[in-house]
Parts: C-alpha cells; sequence; structure tokens
DNA sequence: GTGAAAGCGCTAACAT
DNA sequence: ATGTTAGCGCTTTCAC
C-alpha cells in the first residue's frame, strides 16, 4: 500500500538506483534530474521503508533506553526529564527512542540481550550506574556503543557524564553548618548505585572539614523514594536529641523527609533543616521550597544522547568524560533566607577534565 | 559479525528453511530436528535480525507513543506512570515501545507523519486526547490502528478507554458540599482537551445537584502544571470573600495550588480544602496528604496496551470503548477526617458499556 | 520432512 | 549521468 522506491522510479521512467541517488544527494546524478526525483517523491508522499534501510545500512537509527525502576511506581520527575533531553537531542539527529521499563535483574538484562543481539538499536544511554556495572563489561565486549550518565568503579573508561555529587553534598553540609547545623543527619541511596557512594562520601568530607564528627546512626541507607525518605526521616526524627538537619539522597527523598517532619508538626525551615539532591520541579514548590544541590538533569540528556551518537557514527568525542559540577540552590527549607552564596558555593555548571 | 540463520543452517548441515520453521515452531518438521535446531539456535546465541523480519513481516512489533510536553519541564508523573503501564504490558507481547516528546503542533505531526510513513511502528497509543483531534481522522485513514486514553468529539467510535472525569468531578464537589462548602472554585485544563471539558462540566452538574450557583469568575483556565495552579491560586485567593475550596483539574495543579495556600499562610484543610483529580503519588506525600479522585494511570496504560497490541493483530476486542469510574480518594487536605464514604463515593472501579 | 528459490525495499559496487 | 546486479537476513510458497 504504501509507495516505495519503485514506484516513484517507475513514475519518472528512471532506475531506483538514481532515485535512491538523488534522494540521497550525491553529486553524480544531473542536477535537473535530481530536481525532478526530489519533486516527483514529495508529491507521491514517499518515504522510505525503515526496515528496509535498517537491514542494508545494518544501522537502526534508533537509541536504546531501559529505566531501572525500583518501586512499582515510577515516577522519578528525574527520569522524565533525563528522557526528555535525550529524546530531543536524538530527534534532531533523526534519532529515535526505544524504552523499556524493567528492575535492576534477570529482566533487564534479558532486554538489553534481546536488544544488541536482535540489533533493535545502535547504542544504549545507562541510567543509574551501579559500582559494579556488569552492563559496561557486556556493551563493551559486544561493541555496542553506550554512553552512561554517572560513573562506575568497575572501569572509569567508558565514555559517560558525571555529576560530582561528592562536591555537591560536602557544600551543602558546609552550607548547614553555616546556618549552626552540626546534628545533621544524611539519608542514603541503595550503597550498589555510584551516586549513593558518591553523594555520602560528600557528606562525610564535608562533616570532616567542619570538624564535625561522623556519627553512622545518622545515616539510613533508603531507595531514592519519598516513601523511603518519609520512613527513614520517622527513625530519625525519634532520636534524643534530634538531628537539626536531614539531607535527602536525593529530591524525592528530602520530599518524604519533609512530609514526616510537617506530620510531627514540625516547622520545616525553622524547627529543623531539610535538603536535597536533584533539582526536580516539585521541589520549588514545597513548603517551604525545597534546598538542593541541582544537576541540570534536562541538558545532561541531550549531552549523552550527542556523544551517543557520535559514537555510533564513529565520530571522535572530544571528550569520553565529563564531570559536572552541580550548584547548590538555596530556598527556605534550611532556613536562610535568600543571601549571596559564597564562592564556594556558587560553583556554576563548568565541564571539567578529569 | 552476529550469528545469523544462515550460520546456524550451515553448523545442522541444514536449510534455512527447516531452521526456520524448526524455530518458529511449524508442525511439518520432525521433532527429533527440531530439537536439534532450537538447541544449538541456542547454543550459537542465535538472535533473529530485528530488521530482517521487519521487513519480510511488515511489522514491526512496536508501539509508538508520542508525549504532548506542553511545558519546557516534562515531569508529570501522570505519564511516568502511563508509560509503564504501556511497557510493561508491551513486553510481555514481545513489543517495543519507541517514544517521542513533542508539544502538539507542527513538530508532533511530523513525528507522527513520519512514522506512519516509514512504517515505523506497528500503532500508536493516542494520549491527552483534544476535542478536536486531527490524529483520529490521520491514522484511520492511514488505516494504522491506534488505541486512545480519553475521549474526544471529533469520534465517538474509535477503540479507546476513557474515564469519567465528569462523574468524578461531581462526585467531590458533592463531597465537598457534604463538608460544608458552598464557595468552590475550580482550576480547569486548557480547553482544547477533552478532559478539560469533561471535568469541568462534572464541576457544574455536582454545583447544580447542590443548588449552588455557578459563578465564572471562580473558574479559572491553566496549563495542568503546578506552576499553573500556583497562578491561578494566587489569583483566587485574593478574593473576597475567599473561595473555600479549590479543585484542580489534575493533581498537579492542586499541589500548586496548596502552594500558593501555604504562602499566604493558610492552613489546608483547616482554612482551606483543596483537591485534585489522578491520584498521582507525590499527592500522598503533601502536608496534609491531597484528597483527589483517582484514576488507575499504570493498568489504564496496560489495558490500552493490550487493546492496542490485539488490534494490530487482527484479534476482535471484546470491548472498543470502555469507560472507567475513577475513586474519589478523601485525604486531609478537604478537612475531612478519615470516614466512611458514601454509597456514591464508594465508586469503585468498574468498567461499563457505553 | 526437507530444500530451492523468490522477494520484502533499500543501497552500493560495478558496469556502461 | 544512469542502469544492472547483488545482497542485507529473514519467511514463505512451491516442489520433491
Amino acid at each position: 500500500m504504501p509507495v516505495t522506491i519503485r514506484d516513484v522510479a517507475r513514475t519518472l521512467n528512471l532506475s531506483v538506483t538514481t532515485v535512491s541517488r538523488a534522494l540521497a544527494g550525491h553529486d553524480d546524478v544531473a542536477e535537473a534530474t535530481r530536481q525532478r526525483v526530489v519533486e516527483t517523491a514529495r508529491e507521491m508522499g514517499y518515504v522510505p521503508s525503515h526496515a528496509a534501510r535498517q537491514l542494508r545500512r545494518q544501522r537502526t537509527e534508533t537509541i536504546g533506553l531501559i529505566f531501572p525502576t525500583l518501586g512499582s511506581r515510577f515516577s522519578d520527575p528525574f527520569f522524565s526529564e533525563f528522557m526528555a533531553g535525550i529524546g530531543d537531542e536524538a530527534s534532531r539527529c533523526n534519532h529515535d527512542l526505544l524504552v523499556s521499563v524493567a528492575p535492576p535483574g534477570e529482566e533487564e538484562e534479558t532486554t538489553y540481550k534481546r536488544w544488541v543481539n536482535s540489533r533493535r538499536v545502535d547504542g544504549f544511554v545507562l541510567v543509574r550506574m551501579r559500582v559494579h556495572d556488569w552492563r559496561i563489561q557486556y556493551l563493551t565486549e559486544a561493541q555496542v556503543p553506550f554512553v552512561a550518565f554517572g560513573r562506575s568503579r568497575t572501569s572509569d573508561s567508558f565514555p559517560h557524564i558525571g555529576v560530582d555529587g561528592g562536591y555537591g553534598m560536602c557544600a551543602l553540609v558546609e552550607h548547614l553548618v553555616t546556618l549552626g547545623h552540626h546534628r545533621i543527619a544524611f539519608i542514603g541511596a541503595p550503597s550498589a548505585l555510584t551516586l549513593a557512594q558518591d553523594r555520602l562520601n560528600g557528606y562525610r568530607r564535608g562533616l570532616q572539614a567542619a570538624e564535625l564528627p561522623f556519627d553512622p546512626t545518622l545515616v539510613i541507607e533508603e531507595n531514592l523514594t519519598r516513601t523511603g525518605g518519609y520512613r527513614a526521616a520517622l527513625t530519625l526524627l525519634q532520636y534524643t536529641p534530634r538531628p537539626s538537619a536531614i539531607i535527602g539522597a536525593n529530591d524525592l527523598t528530602a520530599l518524604g523527609a519533609i512530609r514526616a517532619a510537617q506530620e510531627r508538626q514540625l516547622t520545616v525551615g525553622r524547627d529543623i533543616a531539610i535538603a536535597g539532591f536533584d533539582g526536580i520541579e516539585a521541589g520549588e514548590h514545597t513548603h517551604p521550597p525545597l534546598t538542593t544541590v541541582h544537576q541540570p538533569v534536562y541538558e545532561i540528556g541531550g549531552m549523552v544522547s550527542e556523544m551517543l551518537i557520535r559514537r555510533i557514527q564513529r565520530d571522535p568525542l572530544e571528550q569520553e568524560q565529563v564531570l559536572l559540577k552541580p550548584t547548590l540552590v538555596v530556598r527556605q527549607s534550611c532556613g536562610a533566607a535568600f543571601q549571596p552564596l559564597t564562592k564556594k558555593e556558587e560553583g556554576l555548571l563548568r565541564k571539567t577534565h578529569r
């Protein structure tokens, strides 16, 4: 039913070859012919069959993205923004986005392998990197291009964009210390994730810099969800003396903590300081608005996408690894009125060589 | 590089035909042969080339989903849950999900047409239906299967799952009236969306049932985002007398309204009632938790996905149109302590013929 | 029960 | 500057 290249060729009394080359803009076809071909193709509504092209060129023009859902509800806005960033940039380069959701484990593995083996995608965007991440070795050996958002301990030499979570957390702790806090709790992420270690280390460095003791009971590991943050905060708020500040490993966690505090009749920003990491939109709309460490997720999605497409096309990357500095965003949940940031706190978005 | 069906055939000294049929489970191949083929294929790590299969069968086993992002930030959890529902069900049926994000308009149209013309997907899931929706006619004429989440005025005879937003809003108004409210404001959605009219009508019906007057100044049209809800609520809260309750066309809007109220030092649930529609997770974690009209978005995603795949495979649907009744979820943002619901309010999830 | 051959729609190497 | 031919990897007649 749909019009093929042969239909166009027949209509013009030309060979399919010529039509193909005219459309591809090769220079060995007469300008007049090219014009006619392009014109007619448009008129006839010809669009190349993706499948045929794929088979012939051995390229899918498709990027794979598998979201590691941790809970049954998949609603971290972090992911949607990231996806939008990848998708927009991919579109710009005429690539599409194949998406799947699978919790880390067998199903995830199956999906990666299926897409690799059936040559379903040209490459992958990896997200939520793990400390030991089988995907790195697997994709490297399978020679499938990938670019990750996040680092890993498995290897350091794969293309990725990282965000210096340690730096961000450290700056956040410093900020809290400046405001007079010295019992600062930390609700962490699953320790298998790189970002968990990263951010926890930053927290510890921050304490150290302020010569505050590290108290392990003030650290609770949770799962990066609102519910997790809520649960952990309930525990923390029972301590005596109560921590005067709680940092969530991400914003969702912090939002859960805010809820817990409010249920306990505490006024956030006065009775207790709460802060997060990510800079999701929801944090701007809590009461009071959430102090956080912001990483430009949409933009990072775009950069990762661009890097991946370059790799797929074998354009060399000018930088294989990028480390971004996140930005401290001071709002009212820590009690600070808006005030000039210290130089260190400013930490504007910057690319740095590693 | 990857192993093809010919490799398997050669290894076994069989023809590709036989291998193909053995793997497809046809019954005209000897059981012993089948066993050997299956075994060897597995050992060799053979996975059929998706492109080749696609070309041959003229089927992509792929579902298209284009998200209508309204703002630059794409973060309505409604969409992620919906996507997860579609994706999970699709996986179960061995289908993949091709995703794009494009605001309604030219870019959106281009994407739909590109995917249709290049036979990139077997069908579409449509979301955020418009009162006049070009997609319905276009896809119908192009003979591309689709299933929508939501109704439209363009036509009523396309396969879709609708949620009776009118019913939900009406129940919500009734509930508020029961609690003593009679100045109930409504922050609506862009009127081009079907759900906007639907929910607004329900609001009006609810007022009517309670013999309350309809006051147009109490209705503000916004864009379904937190920021929109915030903006509209700021306006509403300046009125004297102040509305005693605000309904948001969706939860995000309501969350924005909560923020506005809290900034004005109002205690939500006491000084003012606020409610939404959707039942996103964030609503469980506001302070106080948000009263809302819940629609099971994840499950609906699954149902839509299943319906679409049936259509693609030309299995007849037992029901082309489904209308679900949403559920009123009473929490504290309207001041109601938890209490038994009235019979009408119960409105449990039910499929109904239209 | 198995194999040979055609063809899905396209691109590219090789003529002319 | 244009056409002929082969082939990407698979499924499916049709013959044996």
